[in-house]
DNA sequence: CCCGTCGTGTAGCAAGCGCTACAGTAGGAA
DNA sequence: TTCCTACTGTAGCGCTTGCTACACGACGGG
């Protein structure tokens, strides 16, 4: 059995998801969650504290769907099986959410920026192991992962304003682009 | 001569590059633009009306600045020329400022999501239009738009976390990528 | 039995928010 | 002079924010 901490940091990150991270105040979640704000401020130190736990938990639900993902058939379907998994169910929500604390830490704001940082290393980390278990050397595979990791993000924040034909085209290009990069041999030099 | 409304509205975008658009209130925003709040609201109808004005205004700058940029040797250096642009001097505060907006408009927000909407638009002309500029067609200009646009976003959500020397060989990957894509002839094939 | 800790409800504080009511002042037109 | 419009300062309303002081019940160990 969880603790009620443990407990009320699940419900509040749910609600989170749903109702974004930029204008989250403690009252309206704490109803939310049938209790009060006093309540929260109880189990957790401060909003902040509360924040930060919010942000390691989608951080390890996001985790821990990608390494769920079966490995892909090659690195080209390993670009769109990842892009499928990204804008698919709760983890599109969980990406909606990264995007906000990246953008609440983008003036250095805490804890966002600090949480963004830890965030956005496990998430490379995963993603880079997805490539590495389609056979990319492991420094290609970190390199392909900060092209396409950015390239998601970019699409993702966007995304309201793209016709989903559209997206589906640009992640094509995009795991065009990653094969020709790194799809043949092990070819890791530079190109400029 | 500017009215005051105009002028005002130029002051506070300069203010709001500096500190950002997510905490942004009327006060503190009035001080140091050497008047109140009382003032700001005399001039703009209500604060979403100054927000909106504010995305007007670095929209208008950033396309400027875009148009002024001298037509690029070739495909490949027309990607880096554009993220030289895009991350050089007041340019990047203006990228900044517009994450911050679509992040403030992913949960359909308003202002936000209508004035996203439009800057963004503008500013996908305005890239498609320099990759006409190194003999580009129309529709693949834009494709690669999209491509290039949602890349350079991610990067620069994630920008404070990744180091210049990998920001810089991830870019050249992209430009790789546009000029595997669409450098040879007109290309326009889908490959999906 | 008593006591201390854990959990909870009530009530409220100081500060900040967007916004407004009201009272002016200045300057040009009639 | 008189009036009208454009602009500005003061003061404050109603509300929300994160956070806290205080009292109370439940429960387990001595």
């Amino acid at each position: 059995m969880a603790t009620r901490r443990e407990e009320l940091a699940e419900a509040a990150t749910d609600y989170a998801l749903e109702h974004g991270l930029i204008g989250l105040s403690l009252r309206p979640l704490a109803e939310a969650l049938g209790t009060s704000d006093r309540m929260l401020l109880y189990h957790f130190a401060d909003k902040d504290d509360l924040v930060a736990t919010i942000l390691r938990t989608t951080s390890a639900r996001s985790v821990g769907t990608l390494r769920e993902l079966p490995p892909s058939r090659d690195l080209r379907t390993a670009v769109l099986d990842l892009w499928q998994a990204v804008t698919t169910g709760s983890q599109e929500r969980c990406q909606r959410l990264y995007v906000e604390a990246a953008a609440l830490g983008l003036f250095g704001r805490e804890p966002y920026a600090t949480a963004v940082r830890a965030t956005n290393a496990q998430w490379v980390s995963a993603v880079a192991a997805h490539f590495c278990r389609v056979g990319l050397p492991k420094a290609a595979a970190r390199q392909a992962t900060v092209l396409v990791d950015a390239t998601f993000m970019g699409l993702q924040l966007d995304e309201p304003l793209d016709s989903a034909t559209q997206l589906r085209r640009t992640v094509n290009d995009l795991a065009d682009a990653v094969v020709a990069r790194w799809g043949g041999a092990s070819d890791q030099s530079g190109s400029a």
